[in-house]
DNA sequence: CCTGTTCCTCAAAGCGCTTTGAAAAGCTGC
DNA sequence: GCAGCTTTTCAAAGCGCTTTGAGGAACAGG
């Protein structure tokens, strides 16, 4: 059933049809009704391509995923992308991902564009100085970053967690219970958020005159045997850390399942503090959650940066737009005393 | 830069310039060349939504993600997809993800298909008699299910793992090691592959005559919080199992916390097998893992996935396709003999 | 030099919708 | 009853591509 059809069927143009659907005010109420009713009856909904190219937008957002760096899909990918996706379904938009070889990428991002295939890109996992977002103001694309990318720059719209001074905080406690020697199990420090907690964690021990001991700060992939394995190495050591910062709860878990095998207990012999993406699948709940962290839901994140971009596209004056989101820090049973 | 844009600059007609795109024969070689060659200086790529309109093929497959069930979003999804991405960039697709409240999951199907917004359709989370299938043969899509449904019905395609062999060898393996308390932490029973695991846990212990004790059968959302809060209620209940089954890594790593609370040792004390779908940011890999498990790539099962339904959908005659894939029953540090 | 082939190129008609500009219909008031 | 409005409806022109059916060019054979 096309338009044509449903307005024979009707003894009414394709025009009246089609203004009747969409709500525009040259149509009799009476008539409209009768339209919307015929409509649901015969399962009328308009050809999307057909509305697309008609109206030159496509209605999609894009997001660009690169699969093969380091193979590691990012386990919080599912539930940004559940949040984006919420926003989407509201506002009538659609959702196309493109997965893509890291080699890949900018040509993904070209041809998508030059295809008109989407009418806005969220761009994921921003690296220090990424090369995206000169590309992608170089396009003229809309788009808006999750997270950022290097300090200078501010040509871009984004949306982000506090990370520095998040980390800050989590050392800063750390500090006040007494610790002194503080072991960082942070992500790949070319992404900007790793690059971000960094500095906070490191601010938090210089304004103590607590040194920084390269020696014990770690940047890798965050997994679950990441955790476990540096903690082994960790504790065997001489002169091992007190505590442990992790900038995933997956990496987290694993510095647990270290520590439990080796007889000492979380908050007790041990303290950690994680950064806390509050997954769906990884819930770290409860009055007194077992881990102590600093907290962001980064499904709710997905959320407000899809609603933040199609308000940018719907939008005249192409101003920037930014959002800098606090963590809370959360107390949990992962922390306590430095012990003496 | 369009079509006409393009053609009227080589001195060409539209026509041409398009079939020497689209590699038609009716075109000499060299003129061909000299029109790739000036559609890559120029930047042209065809308008996709007008190409998708002439062809009437939309070149997408539409992904239904229902997100409020539970509000678990299903930690393999990213993997899945990243499998499945790979295969549609390979074969010029793209994916199109529509998240949806539980409640509209069938009027998203409808739409979907209504629009002509995609060519095909996976299906995910397949329940037991799961009303989709019915829904996606009277709509008349091209489909492809990830898992299967009720046993009776055979008029539809799927890919699946063996998951009743699976949890029955893993089963077995356990009953061998002199096992005969077994709990089992399974996934909710509604969705057909936790159904197909529970039956293979029972054939196995009642083949060898074991009863089967409904009170150390749990089915729940596979977090990590239910792996460990059960195996705590389980170990302080008199005449605790001596050996756990679980339907997920995540949740197998809560039982493992568990276990290392209390002080018991995995693989000595408790026996554990889990099910492993080779999640990227939870390996459990080495030479011998941590957790003996039943294994198949999730990441893998998308690639093909989305293959099998482009091929269905290249295919002229509909016949329905099926793919069972055997699990590898690999041996870890998980499991040991049951202490006398 | 003309006709018959083969090879290459083209004009034009769609695909199904939106939207512009115009016509028809329905009112009002003189 | 008609000019002047407003309200409702319509025909037709795109949107940018593919594809059909036909025409032109080049070439060989008679």
């Amino acid at each position: 059933m096309n338009l044509r059809e449903l307005s024979d069927l009707l003894g009414l143009s394709p025009t009246t049809v089609s203004r009747a659907l969409n709500g525009y005010p040259e149509v009799r109420a009476e008539t409209r009704a009768r339209v919307a009713e015929a409509a649901a009856k015969h399962g009328y909904a308009p050809n999307f391509q057909a509305k697309k190219l008609a109206t030159g937008r496509s209605m999609s957002i894009g997001h660009v995923v690169p699969t093969s760096r380091h193979e590691m899909i990012n386990p919080i990918f599912g539930d940004f992308i559940a949040g984006a996706g919420e926003t989407y379904s509201k506002r009538g938009y659609d959702m196309v991902i493109t997965v893509v070889e890291d080699d890949g990428e900018e040509a993904a991002y070209r041809s998508i564009h030059s295809q008109h295939k989407v009418d806005g890109i969220i761009v994921h996992g921003p690296r220090q100085d990424d090369p995206r977002v000169p590309l992608l103001n170089a396009l003229g694309v809309p788009y808006l970053v999750h997270g950022r990318v290097a300090e200078g720059e501010t040509g871009y719209s984004w949306l982000d967690i506090n990370n520095k001074r998040a980390f800050e905080r989590a050392t800063n406690l750390l500090l006040d219970l007494g610790h002194r020697r503080i072991a960082f199990l942070n992500g790949l420090e070319n992404m900007h958020f790793a690059q971000r907690r960094r500095v906070g964690h490191e601010i938090a021990l210089t304004e103590r005159g607590v040194p920084v001991d390269p020696e014990i700060l770690f940047a890798e992939e965050m997994t679950e045997p990441f955790g476990y394995e540096t903690t082994r190495r960790l504790l065997a050591a001489p002169n091992p850390p007190t505590a442990i910062l992790t900038s995933s709860l997956i990496t987290a878990m694993g510095v647990s399942r270290a520590l439990s095998e080796m007889g000492l207990q979380l908050g007790r012999d041990i303290s950690v503090i994680t950064h806390d993406d509050e997954l769906s699948f990884l819930p770290n709940a409860g009055d007194v959650p077992l881990f102590t962290c600093t907290r962001s839901s980064v499904r709710a994140a997905g959320s407000r940066v899809a609603e933040l971009l199609i308000d940018l596209i719907d939008s005249e004056e192409k101003a920037h737009v930014s959002e800098l989101w606090e963590c809370q820090l959360t107390l949990g049973r992962s922390t306590g005393p430095a012990p003496t």
